[in-house]
DNA sequence: AGCCTTTGACCAGCG
DNA sequence: TCGCTGGTCAAAGGC
């Protein structure tokens, strides 16, 4: 497996470099000037898409969060969602994602709320003020921070040290990875609570009590626990270390009887889902909460969405997924409904939650050497064509090469995303230029996919001096991938993404009939591709995302 | 009893 | 053909 696992421990470290936080473009220059920054012209992705699905994004003003330059607290969560199908407007336009009017009702709405008085045109927050809003967002809103001690990677995944997490359990609404598995598994079965009664106070309550199962040396679910609720159903029917990656693997299939939804979720030792592929297509509609293991839908339901199934099923691959969803540290209050990426068309994707390193960003420029200077390793050092043919498992341990000789000295990492296309044609030809600096086959009949990355000047390049980057790839359903590497967003966690009140704003719901995702789609309707130095798609996706999000 | 996870073995694709 | 690798099977056991 592979390439389109951009965010997995190893190469997240390569790949995670690519983003602006401030969601109105990426600017040119690294960030001086919030204000400047974030601001976009008048013709700005922002203005546009508040033109077209009538609703305005708030602006996130990273500055600050950036300003947070506690390193021990800085971390870079990585979301990646890599998946044919599910494009960011996917996810974006889940009911737990997005302000979407045609977004269904979701118990979750309203489960991320800002906080009450919290001001979006604040630009700074007391520690009380930001506690709270983490408290509040806790719940519903998680970003696993990952290991992310450069040199753990070259321990055996068996050998691992207990990663320092710093100031991650600063956060009253820190989730553990403990926790999320728990919840998960409760859903699962494995530990079989009441949903109902699950609340946003039982789910702190909860992280203590996943903590203390991790002092008191982890339960069995630690690195092995039901993957994140996604509202389906799901057995556990395998677990492997695949090489090339830290961390073990486990398969799930979806336990309709009728369905062969499966989905690989890969988690870090200390139990942080690190990516979670799907395969496949539900072909029923999710269970409800109260009987979640009941696994029966209703029959007309069913045919019709098993109607639809047959149209898209691209069974026999991971890429092709439909009508997946995926929420990572969910919870159950969430329901069936919340904090799940909805795939409006019913095209699934792969996310992968992961923390990033936390490096100085103050060496941007060394960084997206060094970084990319890991990726670099797998294309060339001059920056010439990528050479795809490499191994994925050679270029992942170049990648960790370069990641671990460029990556000690950052403090702070910063955001990336990724987008996977449909084609190379959709990155190559909105008017930037792109290098291909990795490329991957994958079996299960995908066609070879190659990684771009934004060839930026001086003047061209992320505000953090990190170029955007696309991950397209040939072929039917493409996915997308996008790195959250916040700084300061560490804490925060994203049970499901339920975003709940914050969800983001949606796209134009036209994008989601698109039989080739959405990011495809939106990259053919040229969703003003030429507007960011950045991916506009991707960007566009990132910067709804982080624009739900509160300054901080 | 039912459903789940665990885990070693097995299978298939690929180089 | 063989070894590697990822994915799956299925028995055993737990909740």
């Amino acid at each position: 497996m592979g390439e389109w696992v951009p965010c997995n421990p190893s190469s997240k470290r390569v790949l995670e470099r690519e983003l602006s936080l401030n969601h109105g473009q990426v600017t040119s220059n690294n960030n001086k000037d919030s204000s400047q920054t974030n601001n976009i012209s008048g013709g700005g992705l922002r203005e546009r898409i508040a033109a077209r699905a009538g609703f305005n994004t708030p602006r996130l003003n990273t500055e600050n969060i950036r300003s947070n330059t506690d390193s021990s607290s800085l971390r870079s969560p990585c979301l990646t969602i890599s998946s044919p199908g599910l494009s960011p407007a996917t996810l974006l336009d889940s009911p737990v994602f997005l302000s979407n009017p045609l977004a269904q009702p979701s118990p979750t709405t309203g489960k991320f709320p800002f906080l009450p008085g919290v001001n979006c045109n604040r630009l700074s927050y007391s520690d009380k003020e930001k506690d709270e809003f983490f408290d509040g967002v806790g719940a519903s809103f998680t970003f696993h921070p990952v290991s992310t001690s450069s040199s753990s990677f070259f321990q055996g995944a068996g050998e691992m040290t207990p990663v320092d997490y710093g100031n991650y359990n600063n956060s009253p609404s820190h989730q553990s990875p403990e926790e999320d598995l728990k919840l998960g598994s409760e859903q699962s079965g494995l530990k079989r609570k009441s949903s109902d009664a699950t609340t946003n106070t039982n789910d702190h309550q909860e992280v203590e009590e996943g903590e203390e199962e991790e002092q008191r040396g982890g339960d069995s679910m630690v690195g092995g626990g039901a993957p994140a609720e996604d509202g389906y159903n799901w057995r556990k029917y395998g677990q492997k270390l695949v090489k090339g990656s830290e961390y073990p693997r486990s398969y799930y299939k979806c336990t309709n009887p009728n369905c062969h939804v499966k989905k690989k979720v890969e988690r870090s030792r200390e139990g942080h889902i690190t990516e979670i592929i799907y395969k496949g297509a539900h072909n029923h509609s999710k269970p409800p909460p109260n009987r979640r293991s009941g696994m029966q839908v209703d029959g007309t339901e069913q045919a019709e969405q098993q109607q639809r199934q047959q149209q898209r099923d691209n069974a026999g691959t991971w890429v092709s997924s439909n009508n997946t969803q995926q929420q990572v540290g969910s919870n159950e209050n969430n329901g069936e409904e919340g904090g799940q990426y909805e795939s409006g068309d019913g095209y699934g994707g792969v996310i992968m939650v992961d923390a990033l390193s936390t490096f100085s960003n103050d060496e941007d420029e060394d960084d997206r050497e060094g970084t990319h200077g890991s990726a670099s390793l797998g294309y060339d050092g001059g920056g010439g064509e990528g050479e795809g043919d490499e191994s994925e498992s050679k270029r992942r341990k170049l990648e960790a090469y370069a990641t671990e000789m460029s990556g000690a000295t950052r403090a702070i990492r910063e955001p990336r995303v990724v987008v996977q296309t449909t084609s190379d044609v959709d990155i190559l030809d909105d008017g930037y230029r792109w290098r291909k600096y990795a490329a991957q086959t994958q079996h299960y009949q995908e066609p070879p996919r190659g990684r771009f990355e934004r060839q930026l000047t001086a003047n061209n390049q992320s505000q953090f001096g990190r170029p955007f980057s696309f991950q397209p790839h040939l072929g039917p359903p493409s996915g997308f991938a996008f790195g959250l590497g916040q700084t300061g967003l560490g804490n925060l966690s994203i049970p499901g993404l339920a975003f709940g009140q914050g969800k983001l704003p949606s796209l134009p719901y036209q994008y989601l009939s698109q039989p080739g995702g959405m990011s495809e789609a939106m990259m053919r309707r040229g969703m003003e591709p030429k507007v960011e130095p950045g991916s506009e798609t991707g960007q566009s996706v990132y910067n709804q995302i982080m624009s739900r999000l509160p300054q901080i």
